[in-house]
DNA sequence: GAGTGATATCGATGAACGTCGATACCAAAT
DNA sequence: ATTTGGTATCGACGTTCATCGATATCACTC
């Protein structure tokens, strides 16, 4: 059986073989939440009143310094799991959900 | 680890806030799934015509060594994500899909 | 018991990553 | 223009991890 040429990058992983490259791209997806500080910053701005957060109350929510927080922060907006909106100084982050629900129907949703 | 465990912890990314301890077992569960070669092993099980694939055959199908698929499967067990089964001289895998419902779920299912 | 073959473990190596101090950048205020 | 303060980037350090050759373990056969 060849399992390269059967898929596209990202068929679930329960409903169908994987290709190498499919692989590849799952796995970069599925590292960006294998980092607990990068899963609390998710789930703050998730939980957040107006669906946004400040980032200058994350190094503290998260108890991390400022720096590891914008570079967790800047991973998370690569991988397109959340939004970043500058408004004069500060930077608002919100979730984009699409994105998520992607890698929830990788798993066989 | 313990099936029973990260269900008592996990609540959905987009629903609630994470604790840290949930964020950590989340964060261990997803760094699992964050290489390429365990994603194409789990998939490879996952789609093999009786549910269940033998050791034997999967070094050549994900193109690695022998140690690092045996690596890898143990990962895997260890996870909960796939169950093994000694067969005389041989090993089968066979997935356990209730364990990624769970990833599935904590991504806002 | 000796031999064969499948799988697991060990040890080493090189790469990737989280963390943070120092610093640069940028927007607003005075 | 200068200062203030939030954020991003840089550089370094220690840790984690994927990979694989060598070796050990185990089950079956003869």
């Amino acid at each position: 059986m060849q399992v390269t040429e059967i898929n596209t990058c990202c068929e679930p992983v329960l409903d169908a073989a994987l290709s190498e490259e499919g692989a590849a791209e799952l796995a970069v997806a599925f590292k960006v939440l294998s980092d607990p500080v990068r899963l609390r910053l998710l789930s703050l701005i998730a939980c957040a009143p107006d669906g946004e957060l400040c980032a200058c109350d994350l190094p503290a929510l998260v108890d991390r310094k400022q720096p590891t927080v914008s570079h967790h922060l800047s991973i998370l907006a690569d991988a397109g799991l959340v939004v970043r909106e500058q408004r004069g100084r500060w930077a608002w982050f919100r979730v984009a959900p699409q994105r998520l629900a992607v890698l929830r129907d990788a798993l066989g949703g």
